[in-house]
DNA sequence: GAGTTTGAAACT
DNA sequence: CAGTTTCAAACTC
């Protein structure tokens, strides 16, 4: 039925496509027929930069990843838009309002076109194939991305409905949807299931698909609890399907690959080694993003995504949950938490949206990646936020190891870590209370919107949990110290039963963990309701209680005229240190530990802050006082302090325009995240951040790696030579601003430094994800 | 690793 | 709001 309809519009389109010089191009480049598809795509992007071309759209990794996101979250919310709502427009809608394609799904003639260059690549891919298969082609392509892992013929359903909805047959997509979600009969299902049965036979495992299946009916149903899991099925499905379009119109033009991806059927006919190379490749995709993370070399993911064969498929999904989960983290710690032990409802949906976020932003996410660091870091080091990254590195090896049916598990550890599962501890990662919580909200709140609103709310939310880490500065200081060893280390408390401010896990908004030494620790997910009990009694009386301390002078503070000369990251510590004998220069400080300059409102006493004093000599003037002492002490925490002070300003631009206690922390972690991302390397601590910043670009690396390799340079730093460490200061400031920038929403967005600072507009995109992300995770998360 | 110092958080 | 106590991190040895 719809193909024959395709098939008329792809006519159109590809013709179009053809026309296109650019399509030209990518024929003479690849034998294969794909090649007119790739031009058409590309044609899309530059028409649209919305989701649907995007994915199709080779060109540009960047694009593809913003693709990715477009997709994901179009995915997410369609799937959520789906489930709630069986309106395949608003479907359309949800997955258009990250995107531009929104207004493509919005017009179906503006869809039609976008899909038929699609459509063509299927058709060229699949020729072979029957024309119907065009509409069912690209949902199949979305299948593989997602069934790739493994996908059962359900998820494929699941799957190329989104798809469908995704691509733009609003109408058609919706029959899709329902025809599978009722019977699952529909021809492009039928197809469907047969390309993921394709898929499955060559690669393996979908293990997640498996439940995904099973539940695509509920999916479309999505119920909080179980919608979670499902969610996170629909999720991974639009992410995969999103995160492979993208990839795959790349590959396309590189290849048939691309092709085969699309067709998961048709592909066979034209090259099994192909197919298998892309397929990999294509799930991949998202894995090379998170590979990338970890790896660090976007450039290398392409390759390694073709590099990965068959067997990797598995990894590939492994992978892609991977990054699913990462992103997905706080969300799935939030669903765990509702779901408690019940392990099987993941915040998948959240985690999606996380993820999505992350991917998309950044494919980079790095972050994920965190997870590959050592996982250990990435749990405890991370804190909230950061615990989801820090989560996610045990995702990962869990990931790794479960594969995708571990998606659950390892959403669970990984991204719900925090949440975390049952066990408390041992969910080894804190979990981000509020990320989790707000995660949630948001899911269950906003759905589809709100993760339709973007990667960067996802960031955003990822910010949160940064900011709940950053804020604890004390977690960063884990993270660093622990960094490379201890990164799992987080607290010590014996009095305070981790439900004090005294705990810098639950100052943090995550929970305790296997690292944390506490004892009659009750900041577990166990305990949930207790901590989120004490929380907002301590909320109660000082709203900003979890609200990050250091803030960016310029911004929120009024301090900022000071200050803002005095420290050099324009940083300043909301309610300034009350120091005696440390002349804030020691890490008691908590400006000196923020790696903020003190501020008028530090009533310290023989302040020498090496960031700024008190009196107004910034720590740019070290030479005013003990340089020596300053300076190593600036070197040490100088490091610390520029991550601190990037991250905080990166907080403190979300909350102190946040200012509002609760909210904050989402902000911030979302920005924190953000620079993360482009570390994602190593930084343990920052895993987590890097992660979420992934999501940045440039700038937000910079920062972002600066930020995680904070800890060991604090310890290099310590050693390393003065000088040294005040040109890294130095440099720092300058990446300080770029990670403010990229922070927040997402790189994307802000401008650096302007949006970090006071700049309105930044604040509109914050104050947007704000708004969508629940308060406080901490308290949000459970109920 | 144990002990001390420090300053924030909590309490009064 | 100020003073005191409690607490855990930071620091030192």
């Amino acid at each position: 039925m719809d193909t024959p309809k395709k098939a008329t519009q792809m006519a159109t389109p590809l013709s179009k496509f053809e026309d296109s010089p650019v399509f030209n191009y990518i024929n003479s480049l690849s034998p294969i027929k794909p090649v007119k598809s790739l031009p058409v795509t590309q044609t899309f992007n530059s028409l649209n930069f919305s989701s649907p071309p995007s994915i199709f759209t080779s060109p540009h990794i960047s694009a593809h990843k913003e693709t990715r996101f477009l997709r994901r979250n179009n995915c997410l919310g369609l799937s959520k838009p789906e489930f709630s709502s069986e309106n395949g427009n608003k479907i359309c809608r949800n997955d258009g309002v990250a995107n531009d394609a929104s207004q493509l799904y919005d017009n179906s003639a503006e869809l039609q076109e976008n899909f038929d260059p699609r459509v063509s690549m299927e058709e060229v891919s699949v020729e072979a194939s029957n024309d119907s298969k065009f509409a069912i082609e690209l949902p199949q392509a979305l299948k593989y991305d997602c069934g790739s892992p493994g996908c059962d013929s359900n998820p494929c359903n699941i799957e190329s409905n989104c798809m469908t909805e995704m691509a733009s047959t609003s109408v058609s997509v919706v029959q899709f949807v329902q025809e599978a979600s009722e019977n699952g009969a529909s021809e492009a299902d039928v197809r469907l299931q047969r390309t993921c049965q394709m898929e499955q036979k060559n690669e393996v495992t979908g293990c997640e698909w498996e439940s995904l299946i099973s539940d695509a009916a509920d999916l479309l149903i999505f119920n909080l609890p179980n919608d979670s899991e499902d969610f996170k099925g629909l999720m991974q499905k639009s992410l995969d399907s999103g995160g492979r379009y993208a990839s795959v119109t790349p590959r396309y033009i590189n290849g048939q690959p691309i092709m085969e991806m699309i067709d998961p059927v048709g592909t066979d006919h034209q090259n099994g080694m192909e197919h298998q190379s892309t397929q990999p490749g294509e799930t991949s995709i998202l894995n090379d993003e998170l590979d990338e993370c970890f790896t660090g070399d976007p450039s290398e993911n392409g390759v390694t995504a073709m590099g990965m064969s068959n067997p990797a498929s598995c990894k590939p999904i492994s992978n892609l949950h991977r990054g699913m989960l990462r992103r997905c983290l706080d969300f799935e710690l939030v669903t765990r938490r509702k779901n408690a032990d019940g392990s099987s409802n993941y915040g998948s949906s959240v985690i999606l949206h996380s993820d999505e976020k992350f991917a998309s932003e950044d494919k980079q996410l790095v972050p994920l990646k965190p997870g590959s660091d050592s996982p250990r870091c990435m749990v405890p080091g991370i804190g909230l936020h950061l615990n989801a990254l820090a989560i996610t590195p045990q995702e990962n090896k869990n990931i790794g190891i479960e594969s995708l049916s571990s998606v659950r598990q390892i959403s669970l550890p990984g991204a719900n870590a925090s949440f975390h599962s049952p066990e408390n501890c041992e969910d080894p990662h804190h979990e981000p209370l509020t990320s989790a919580s707000t995660e949630r909200d948001i899911v269950a709140v906003e759905n589809g919107v709100l993760l339709a609103e973007d990667a960067s709310q996802t960031s955003a939310y990822l910010a949160e949990e940064e900011y709940n880490q950053n804020s604890p500065k004390k977690k960063r200081r884990r993270m660093e110290n622990a960094g490379e060893n201890e990164s799992c280390k987080r607290c010590n408390c014996k009095k305070s039963k981790c439900l004090k401010l005294y705990c810098e896990c639950f100052a943090a908004g995550v929970y305790c963990i296997e690292p944390c030494s506490c004892q009659d620790c009750f900041n577990k997910p166990i305990h949930e309701d207790t901590v989120l009990a004490t929380r907002k009694q301590i909320e109660s009386r000082n709203p900003l209680a979890f609200a990050p301390k250091v803030i960016r002078s310029s911004d929120s503070l009024p301090e900022v005229g000071e200050d803002t000369s005095k420290t050099p990251a324009s940083a300043r510590h909301k309610r300034g240190c009350n120091c005696k004998k440390s002349s804030c220069l020691k890490k008691y400080c908590e400006c000196y530990q923020g790696g903020v300059g003190c501020s008028i409102n530090c009533r310290c006493e023989g302040c020498k802050n090496t960031f700024g004093r008190k009196d107004g000599s910034s720590s740019t003037d070290p030479e005013a006082e003990p340089e020596d002492e300053e300076m190593e002490m600036c070197e040490k925490s100088g490091v610390d302090k520029r991550f601190q002070k990037t991250e905080f300003l990166s907080n403190e631009e979300q909350n102190p325009g946040s200012a509002l206690p609760t909210t904050p922390l989402r902000l911030s972690r979302p920005l924190v995240q953000l620079p993360f991302s482009t570390k994602c390397k190593p930084p343990r601590s920052l895993l987590s951040i890097g992660s979420s910043s992934g999501f940045f670009t440039g700038h937000n690396y910079g920062k972002p790696n600066i930020l995680r390799s904070q800890p060991k340079f604090e310890k290099s730093l310590q050693t390393a030579p003065e000088d040294e460490m005040p040109e890294i200061l130095r440099g720092n400031c300058t990446p300080c601003s770029g990670i403010k920038t990229s922070s927040p929403n997402s790189k994307r967005v802000s401008p650096p430094h302007t949006i970090l600072g006071s700049s309105p507009s930044r604040r509109s995109g914050r104050k947007l994800i704000l708004q969508s992300i629940p308060s406080f995770p901490s308290l949000t998360p459970k109920h």
